[in-house]
DNA sequence: ATCCGGAGTA
DNA sequence: TACTCCGGAT
């Protein structure tokens, strides 16, 4: 049985409670992290940044040689790609002279397209940055968040652009409530809907039609 | 030895 | 659609 997505969210808010995402530490952090964390769990990409704080400075990754770069993010795998992928966003970056508050004035679809533009950030990523980082109300339709909703049941769009806007067709546009959804999906794959699912306990059981694959 | 992980590009 | 990249967990 399909219950709405505000349904899922309450429940998952009800359970785990507020999840406080934002601010993690800094809008850059989250920038740089949304990178490490392709391809990765936010265990491995939180190693990387660790290594990287005491270089977390757009100034500072900009003047770092690429190589050095690479080796302090290693941990958080496909360091190669990701090393070129931070240079490519810093220079994007650069361009509005590090000024994030500059940047939240463009409007979230143009904005979309400018992140999209650099060579390394897709769509989860661009999404996770509007999001987390710039302010935008925007659903993040992660891997995560594919999998929750397809074992409780539901008939999902097979593209990202297509569950994202499925989802956002049914929620209020509100930047409170997309930030705190998406952390909570990713809580809960994390300790109940994994790859090997643990459904006992699972505060969405009587919600789902528990699709083992 | 194998598989997974909040993908991205051509 | 196929190809890519690499550390950590099991």
């Amino acid at each position: 049985m399909q219950r709405s997505y505000q349904v899922i969210y309450e429940t998952l808010f009800n359970h785990y409670g507020p999840q406080n995402w934002w601010p993690a530490d800094t809008p850059f952090e989250m920038m740089i992290g949304s990178i490490l964390v392709q391809n990765t769990n936010w265990r491995n990409a939180e190693k990387a940044l660790t290594k990287l704080s005491p270089f977390l400075e757009p100034e500072m990754i900009d003047r770092l040689p690429i190589e050095e770069l690479a080796e302090l993010i290693r941990s958080s795998g496909f360091f190669n790609i990701k090393a070129k992928r931070i240079k490519a966003f810093i220079d994007w970056f650069k361009t509005y002279h590090y000024d994030i508050e500059e940047i939240k004035k463009m409007n979230r679809q143009g904005l979309r397209r400018e992140l999209l533009s650099i060579k390394g950030v897709g769509k989860e990523t661009a999404d996770v940055m509007l999001l987390y980082a710039f302010d935008k109300p925007i659903f993040v339709a992660d891997a995560y968040v594919r999998r929750i909703f397809h074992r409780l049941g539901y008939d999902i769009p097979t593209s990202y652009d297509g569950l994202r806007e499925r989802v956002e067709e049914r929620l209020p546009n509100d930047l409170v409530l997309y930030n705190e959804f998406h952390a909570l999906l990713v809580e809960h794959a994390k300790q109940f809907c994994r790859t090997k699912p643990i459904c006992d306990g699972c505060p969405l059981f009587d919600s789902c039609d528990q699709r083992l694959d």
